[in-house]
DNA sequence: CGTTCTTCGTATAACGTTCTACATTTTTTT
DNA sequence: AAAAAAATGTAGAACGTTATACGAAGAACG
């Protein structure tokens, strides 16, 4: 009584595109012709073969597909998972990928440098067809480099004259404008920024570009002498403590621009503690226009950068990418103010 | 004068095994070897081969890898990206990934099942080497054939008898019950739990889990009679419509549960807006401790399920059933009460 | 001083696709 | 009716690894 060996009879043998090509009886190639739409196939053999596929529920190796093609997937490359504004750029990215038959996988850097760099390499590795970088930490450079082994498009990520890769942004030059603005309207010409710690991000990210748009338009209305920019530490209890200094400052300003919720949200807390009211003793613009500022309890005044908007752009470009396009293209979208209680506005 | 010609002078000629081979001056099968740290391998060979490695930058293609054995990377499957406990998840699994050389890839299944099946179907294609599930919607008899082919963890799903894979949790009906003794001990009796929409969630998942808690609480209180719940649909605005018919209710309780932070916040934003004092007028106890709560705008008492060490504990289970062990193990974490404003405790 | 073990290194067949050449058939043109 | 062109299908060589099977060279043994 012979008995059939099988080590692992749990996982059951993979359908392949040899099961698909025997099952339709046409060969290998002709299967392979019909999952790419590729030229010369005939209606009956089209049939044929999807309905193979469809009686095997054949679904074809992506790390196959890799060794030759393409893989139909992008890899989304996120620096920290908390920021509030990143849910909305997934959603836009999704949204552009649904109909298609791409999909994305998103890392997680964490902020760290070297994971970043190493995630990369795995999406490479991966041999995925192109890559979205939010907010990357890594020098110009670097990107170029892994730019010239797969498409990649940098949001959040302000350099006009990378040739190699493409950016997608909001404008946050005018974005800071814009707040300061509505700052100004309200009647305060004592305003301060608070940005992020010296040491994090370079020339080119979001955070410096808020910066120069909130000396300019400070500078605009003849305040350039006074435009003071406080930098609060990143990670706690640090941040928190910057904060409360800020407050108990006996020279604080009457009004402040955030550079971001994360950091505004937190401010409104501590000024809730320490019995300073908003917006009576500070106004406060944020910045991302996240899920929290628009909680009653919070009702913070912020710029909205819509993520979405971004992800959808960011998707549709690094797909033209993907077709062949090779002059780089820079996209800048615009930001616009949500008023709410802790700015109030004559107007 | 030969010119030699290259199509495409930009994507540089991967460094592969074979590379690495000639440059050493040893086969490729000696390479295989050392990277997989082989059995059969000389000092003097194995510092040749890592040498020229190190010195050309040596990355082996993933997809390649998938073809024959494993690839070191595990997928991580989050149904929505929102939920704030989501993010400590992460960093626990790449917390206790890090040292190894394995990596985390993401997918988000925003909610959508079949979304969430095909990305699934995704990262078998891909060839990862094990699955994390987070919350996932799917039924069990469908999970367990993904079990078939892949090591899985489920997180957030309830299902003690499930044999071929394995599940992490935190104990749901515990937390519930902790939540209800906290507002018991305050002096509460006239409680309501406020839970998901009635279609969302199936007899495993946490939010049902956490009503059994509730529930049984509230029997053991000798309150069994009145333990009403009432399930709020997911999506704005019919959401924030029901917070508010809820708060004008002229029956409504003293003291509220939430399945979850999320809910509690928009009904404590609700509350603030419709004059309803916390905790003065309701009390409300909330479910994930999350980073908003924790504000003191808001000051929501919570349970804490530590979203780091559910993460660290489902990829420890991943990595010990990557390694071969095929007895299913059921993991049961314990959460916790972090007290705040919008519950007073007389203790 | 043959044998039999070890130890070390290599040759090579997979793995599941894509895609270039080609072979065959059908259609169109002259 | 012959020649040319177009349409359809197939064979088979990549792609970059892993892992099995095996050969060669020393070491240990009787």
């Amino acid at each position: 009584m012979p008995i059939k060996e099988k080590s692992k009879p749990a996982k059951r043998d993979r359908v392949t595109i040899r099961t698909v090509a025997a099952h339709a009886g046409v060969s290998v190639a002709a299967v392979s012709k019909v999952m790419r739409n590729a030229y010369g196939v005939s209606e009956n053999l089209r049939a044929k073969v999807t309905g193979s596929i469809e009686e095997l529920g054949y679904r074809p190796s992506r790390t196959a597909r890799g060794l030759r093609g393409r893989t139909f997937t992008i890899g989304l490359l996120l620096v920290d998972i908390r920021n509030p504004f990143l849910p909305e750029v997934i959603d836009g990215v999704n949204g552009v990928l649904a109909p298609s038959h791409y999909q994305a996988m998103i890392g997680v850097g964490e902020g760290r440098m070297q994971l970043e760099a190493s995630l990369i390499e795995s999406m490479i590795d991966y041999k995925m067809d192109g890559l979205i970088l939010v907010a990357p930490r890594l020098p110009t450079e670097i990107i170029a480099e892994f730019a010239a082994q797969v498409p990649i498009v940098a949001v959040g990520y302000h350099d006009p004259k990378a040739k190699t890769f493409d950016t997608v942004n909001t404008d946050d030059q005018r974005g800071a404008e814009i707040a300061v603005e509505a700052l100004l309207k309200c009647g305060y010409r004592d305003i301060e920024m608070l940005s992020l710690g010296a040491r994090e991000g370079h020339k080119v990210s979001v955070v410096r570009q808020r910066e120069i748009g909130y000396r300019r338009a400070m500078l605009c209305a003849g305040l350039s002498s006074s435009a003071p920019i406080s930098h609060i530490p990143v990670h706690s209890p640090k941040r928190e403590e910057a904060m409360r200094v800020f407050l108990a400052r006996s020279d604080r300003p009457r009004a402040v621009f955030c550079w971001s919720d994360l950091d505004a949200i937190t401010l409104l807390s501590a000024a809730a503690d320490m019995g300073v009211r908003v917006p009576e003793d500070l106004a406060v613009v944020g910045y991302d226009n996240s899920t929290t500022a628009a909680l009653s309890l919070v009702n913070l005044a912020s710029i909205d950068q819509s993520g979405r908007e971004l992800g959808e752009a960011a998707t549709r470009t690094l797909l033209s990418r993907i077709e062949g396009r090779s002059d780089p293209e820079h996209l800048l979208l615009m930001p616009s103010l949500v008023n709410r209680k802790s700015l109030i506005r004559s107007g």
